[in-house]
DNA sequence: CTAATTTGGTAACATTTGTTACACTTGCTA
DNA sequence: TAGCAAGTGTAACAAATGTTACCAAATTAG
């Protein structure tokens, strides 16, 4: 483990070089722990009362609904704070269980010292605070991407999102927007080729251009 | 405005009587502000500097994507913090025009000044913190259910959530379930009827029961 | 420069979901 | 008790999206 591990969410020692680190002495209390592959990290229904902060290594989630069945959930990889969400939640449980896919390392600080910390040291409570409003962020803007129904609706809020006066870029490839929207390349291609057609829009190689800004409300307001 | 607004992320404060707030001696700087119905609250691209506590009153949240056109997104009421997932983030500027939809009062708290109470107090450091660490579940929840392709998936999978042992409760009605996935309620009823055509549950007036387990888990891993 | 790989457009067809309309139940109210 | 409203199941049809396969364009490697 790194000390720079250890002060994650600190922006004022995120940039620092190991050494600088070393002279500082914030001290963390935590606990550093390692798990081979295959080794439980946590249980479905455990209390969550540490960050689980992941430097090293590859987990898995899973939901275990019956013995011998297991649910798929995802995968994370280092670095990574795991169930930042749960440990101030009013429901602060693990949802699933946390298993190492490669021989992994956790840095493990109880609640306290985490909000000791944040009052403590104001960079960390702003580091903190940071990747918690970031990931909130993010989520929103998925979540109302994916409430909007209809592939062409999406597309109009992504363009009217990510334009200023007329021409806009997309900024990735059509695959990966697709699957930002959560539908197949073959049909977002579709409809951006029928907006293309009904002369809402000109696009090309990744590169757009808005013609009929108000047709492109009246598919956003429809629904 | 009460002073218990003021005081909205203090755990130790959210229950007490008003008489008993009035006796405490925390004393939060802020402005407050009225704002008649159609007054603009916030522009877009402005700078997040303050929280924006919702006290009284109603608003909707637009992009102005061109003079005259607008795009409705979403409507808030009191009381409601405005904007708390953009004042610690990176990108802390409002994507969104904020209206008043009725006559409002919004208690305006400058970020450095929120940073200082995290810091003083620690139920406030708390309710803040559970209030964003809730509202992130919540999105990462709705997101999860979103992002899962074709409505028995979506119920496979919240079933496996609701159920310990056999059998499980809808909690709700079909159609605000409906809702929540984000899809017709006619379609889910008939995601249901096959479900149980199909032998894989029972399930009558609010109840079920989970009939052949192994079946759900292939559907939900199919995706 | 050419071959190989990636990326994107398109078409035909299958599948899923939405839409609309209606019937039936339940609980409540006049 | 009759009548009304809300919630639900269902069916026929329409529309949207997924699936698969193939070709063309663009990019990269050699």
């Amino acid at each position: 483990m790194e000390k720079r591990d250890l002060l994650y969410f600190c922006t004022a020692c995120r940039d620092k070089s190991i050494e600088d680190i070393e002279k500082i002495k914030c001290t963390i209390p935590h606990v550093l722990k390692t798990y081979k592959k295959g080794e439980y990290i946590a249980y479905q229904g455990d209390k969550v009362a540490h960050i689980f902060l992941l430097t090293k290594g590859k987990v898995k989630t899973e939901i275990v609904s019956d013995p011998g069945l297991t649910l798929h959930i995802e995968e994370i990889g280092a670095p990574y704070p795991l169930a930042a969400a749960f440990l101030f939640a009013d429901r602060n449980f693990f949802p699933v269980d946390v298993v190492a896919l490669e021989d992994s390392e956790v840095i493990k600080i109880r609640k306290e010292v985490i909000e000791e910390q944040m009052a403590k040291c104001p960079f960390f409570l702003r580091g903190f605070m940071a990747f918690t409003a970031n990931r909130m962020q993010f989520l929103s803007e998925r979540l109302k991407i994916f409430s909007l129904k209809g592939i062409k609706t999406k597309v109009a809020f992504f363009i009217l999102q990510h334009t200023r006066g007329e021409e806009f870029e997309i900024g990735q490839s059509i695959a990966s927007l697709a699957e930002y929207f959560g539908v197949e390349r073959p049909s977002l291609s579709r409809a951006l080729s029928e907006m293309v057609h009904d002369g809402i829009i000109e696009y090309k190689s990744g590169r757009g251009k808005i013609i009929n800004r108000s047709e492109l409300e009246i598919i956003l307001n429809d629904v």
